[in-house]
RNA sequence: GGCGCCUUGGCCGAGUGGUUAGGCACAGGUCUGCAAAACCUGGUACACCGGUUCGACUCCGGUAGGCGCCUCCA
């Protein structure tokens, strides 16, 4: 099994199994509704997680929560840590409905702050880190690696105007003094204050795995300065940290990157609601991890075609035939999850196709749905007709299960009825795109 | 200015120095009372310009266009 790694910008073969390997992917900041590509990273880790397991290996993954940040601030003046907490809950709602089951930890910052407070303190005696008016900064001179992850040059960025507390622009908060307004705030050797976002999951992650671990995920656009910051943080405490960085192509919308600050975003509850879980994973799966994806209506219409297509295949006698191994080499080789999907595509096994779907939280499309005993009733009504050649009478039939959402079909010696993949919870519209 | 990524047939999207990716949509056919589903068949793609090579969509260089990051951001 290998993944490609930002770090050494190739792929990298991870230790045989069991492993154990440790997984930490970063989360959202919560302090609204979190948007469709925030689940990208939280699916990718779950899936990687499924397969690794499947594979033999024994697996932890932590996806943390920020609920320590300035956006929350300023989205609730005055009430932030509430705003905190309910949204954190909405995000556990909406990863929870994605089906896949939870992380073996969901970390929040707020439980974690007198480990960061240990941290900045070891920084600090380490001269790595630095204390000015009640803030925090960590001393990026005194790394002599900094850059190692994104490749980015002190020297070189972008001049950004200059706090009077830093010492050197680049250098950046570990510990924050508690502003006028801010309604939540912590003691610490420096004064009332609260953590910066960086030093948070770095505190995190050592937390749940110790100094050294197997994988960091997290979206593409967390790569500089988030990652590399972690990076510095804890490597200036002789902490090996991540050995593996997986970035994870960002999902646009309109050919722009899907953010909330561009006000393109829309909510994972709003995607599962119109198209339904099964879609929103056919969406995934049908992108390499390390790609970007378009959200369309297209690309989704498309998505549910697949998830039709392959509850047709249960509902079709089962035929053996596939070959489990395609998947795993597809799987293996920086988990290439359109290629896995083009090998279950052509499975009509269906003890094979189901195990190869549950790998990715969609066993269900083998799961049949009963129908309503009427609808089943008319259904007989309409085979008695055909026998009876009284075909306007069973053309009227069918229009009226059509009419209730379902479909006849006629089967060998009978009929079936399946639920009309026209039919009506998929209006399929992404035009609610969020306005606050 | 710096760092990195991308450009494949109507659409989505893998991949490889010489072999049909796959899916969606569409068209024709088989089946059907007619449909639906299923199955069969069909379109021959790799931004542009050079180079390397017996041979490049696949390697190298350049051009154009797009995206991400350098500020909170999955």
């Amino acid at each position: 099994m290998r993944l490609y790694s930002t770090l050494t910008r190739r792929l990298e073969e991870l230790p045989p199994a069991p492993g154990p390997i440790r997984m930490y992917f970063c989360g959202p900041t919560v302090y609204q509704r979190a948007h469709i590509g925030n689940a990208r990273p939280f699916v990718l880790g779950m899936w990687l997680r499924a397969w690794l397991r499947d594979r033999g290996y024994e697996v932890t993954l932590v996806h943390n929560i920020t609920d320590i940040n300035d956006k929350i601030y300023e989205a609730a003046p005055g009430a932030s840590a509430e705003l905190a907490a309910r949204a954190a809950r909405w995000y556990l709602d909406d990863i929870g409905d994605l089906g896949l089951g939870l992380p073996d930890e969901l970390p929040q910052a707020t439980q974690y702050v007198p480990q960061i407070v240990a941290f900045i303190e070891q920084l600090v005696d380490r001269g790595a880190a630095y204390a000015a008016g009640g803030d925090v900064y960590f001393a990026v001179e005194s790394d002599p690696g900094y850059g190692r992850l994104s490749g980015q040059r002190v020297d070189q960025m972008e001049p950004e105007e200059r706090s009077s507390l830093k010492r050197a622009p680049e250098d950046f908060a570990l510990w924050k003094a508690t502003k006028p307004g801010e309604d939540t705030s912590w003691e610490s050797p420096w004064g009332p204050g609260r953590p910066g976002w960086h030093i948070e999951c770095s505190v995190m992650a050592e937390e749940a795995f110790g100094p050294v671990f197997e994988i960091h995920g997290g979206g593409l656009d967390l790569v500089f300065p988030h990652h590399e910051n972690e990076l510095a943080q804890s490597h200036a405490l002789g902490h090996g940290f991540a050995e593996i960085w997986t970035h994870n192509g960002l999902l646009t919308f309109g050919g722009e990157k899907m953010s909330k600050s561009l006000g393109n975003d829309v909510s994972i509850r709003n995607v599962v609601d119109t198209w339904g879980r099964e879609v929103v994973l056919l969406f995934f799966l049908s992108g390499h991890w390390r790609k970007p994806i378009e959200f369309t209506d297209a690309t989704l219409q498309q998505a549910k075609a697949q998830a039709e297509g392959f509850r047709n295949v249960f509902r079709s006698p089962s035929e053996p035939g596939g070959d489990w191994s395609a998947l795993e080499a597809a799987l293996d080789d920086d988990f290439n999850t359109p290629e896995a999907l083009a090998a279950m595509h052509g499975w009509r096994d269906r003890e094979l196709l189901r195990r190869g779907l549950s790998l990715f939280g969609l066993g269900s499309l083998a799961e049949r749905e009963e129908a309503p005993a009427e609808l089943t009733a008319l259904a007989a009504a309409r085979q008695r007709a055909r026998e009876a050649k009284d075909f306007a009478e069973a053309d009227r039939l069918r229009d009226e299960i059509a009419a209730a959402g379902w479909e006849v079909r006629d089967a060998a010696g009978g009929f079936e009825l399946v639920p009309s993949p026209l039919q009506p919870d998929v209006g399929g519209s992404t035009a609610d795109v969020s306005s606050s």
